[in-house]
DNA sequence: GGGGTTAACATTGTCGACAATCTACCTATT
DNA sequence: AATAGGTAGATTGTCGACAATGTTAACCCC
């Protein structure tokens, strides 16, 4: 058991803002390309420009607003280009957080990504769950890795990720294939298998980025 | 010859004032634990509190400051475990980088790689020259994979590290090791050598690490 | 009709002031 | 003497207003 007398780490503004753009932009509420306009978000938000600004700053930090000076703050519009550049940084952060678990508790965090495949098998049928399980079980590996940076770093491609699924919700179909190129991995990493999961991982990588670059 | 006219990108405010604090952070004048006062940061640097703080958010998502609530933002301390974290990072994405290198025209990239490290050489007696074309080396590795979310994240790591070894400049010597470590990724890289070049990358870092932890 | 100029509008960029909060010190009480 | 309470100072958080810039459209001239 934790303890509950813990240092409380209230955040500011501007980070609740960022997350609540984040979540904004990963579900398509904001379109690639819309302008993101201070006086109308900023009553919607309930807050004023300031913080605002301040939390569309980190975004643009991170990649997922782009800044025309004096014209304001859009956000990204995905070419393909960006997508493999998307996912060339997913894949070198999810093969360092791969490593370090292998490195660690292997069968632990095995059994873990297991169980997220489990349920995606289960949900075959309805395409926007396994995508959610999907997104969920690259999440869960990169948390179990135990690293805040790799974590932070996640969390953006993640959000363009997501972006992308949405953009593309119509044509986005479930291949059992999928399901399966997940166990796979999770069984190396359960067996503690470095290359095996290198490979498979960048595979995986390489699939997604056709799924998505090819229509 | 590349083209005079292209879309001229002026850079914003908050992005000028990151820039600047990112380097006040590496070269040492702004001090791991140091909080950064806005008021008088605001003067030094000519602007208003606004675009300072919007530019400070920058680095905070970043996570070269950590902010407490209703106290100020703080330049972070590395622990031990952050020097060993940051380098997990750094591997990651150098290690995605020179896999993209050798993809591509790697025997352009070593060559290029190369002259570095023989500046390197050359400037053996001078710790500090060394240190910056061990820098250099990295970064050009990076630019050279031509990704630009590797490059983004790059920058925060190199951030840190010119940190680090600031914080421990007296102790911090040269081993001709160091160089050689260097020429061997370069001419793997240039070989195109996949898993030679992950293996001496992987040994370097490793080595990074215990000269900046262990004393 | 095409090109150029001008003016109005909308939006962003910047600033100064006020409110909220925390820290540190001092005081009083047990 | 130690602890609780209160107060003053300083710093951050937030906001509204003003200035600067870019865009759009109408208008005029060639």
């Amino acid at each position: 058991m934790t303890s509950f007398i813990e240092p409380l780490a209230q955040e500011s503004t501007p980070s609740i803002i960022a997350d609540k753009l984040r979540k904004a932009i990963s579900h398509g509420e904001l379109k690639p390309g819309a302008q993101l306009g201070e006086a109308e978000l900023a009553r919607k938000l309930g807050v004023s420009r300031g913080p605002l600004r301040e939390g569309m700053q980190r975004l643009t930090q991170e990649g997922l607003l782009v800044s025309i000076r004096n014209r304001g703050l859009f956000v990204i519009d995905m070419t393909p280009d960006d997508v493999r550049d998307m996912y060339l940084a997913r894949e070198a952060i999810e093969r360092a957080a791969s490593r370090r678990i292998i490195d660690g508790d292997h069968e632990a965090a095995g059994k873990e990504l297991l169980a997220i495949v489990d349920e995606m098998a289960a949900a075959e049928g309805d395409p926007a769950a396994v995508g959610e399980l999907d997104i969920a079980f690259h999440e869960r590996l990169v948390k179990l890795a135990n690293s805040p940076r790799l974590s932070r770093m996640h969390q953006t491609y993640i959000t363009e990720t997501r972006m992308c699924i949405h953009a593309l919700e119509e044509t986005y179909t479930v291949s059992e294939a999928r399901i399966g190129e997940h166990r796979a991995l999770a069984e190396a990493i359960a067996a503690g298998d470095h290359l095996l999961a290198d490979d498979l991982l960048m595979a995986h990588m390489d699939d997604a980025i056709t799924r998505l670059t090819t229509r």
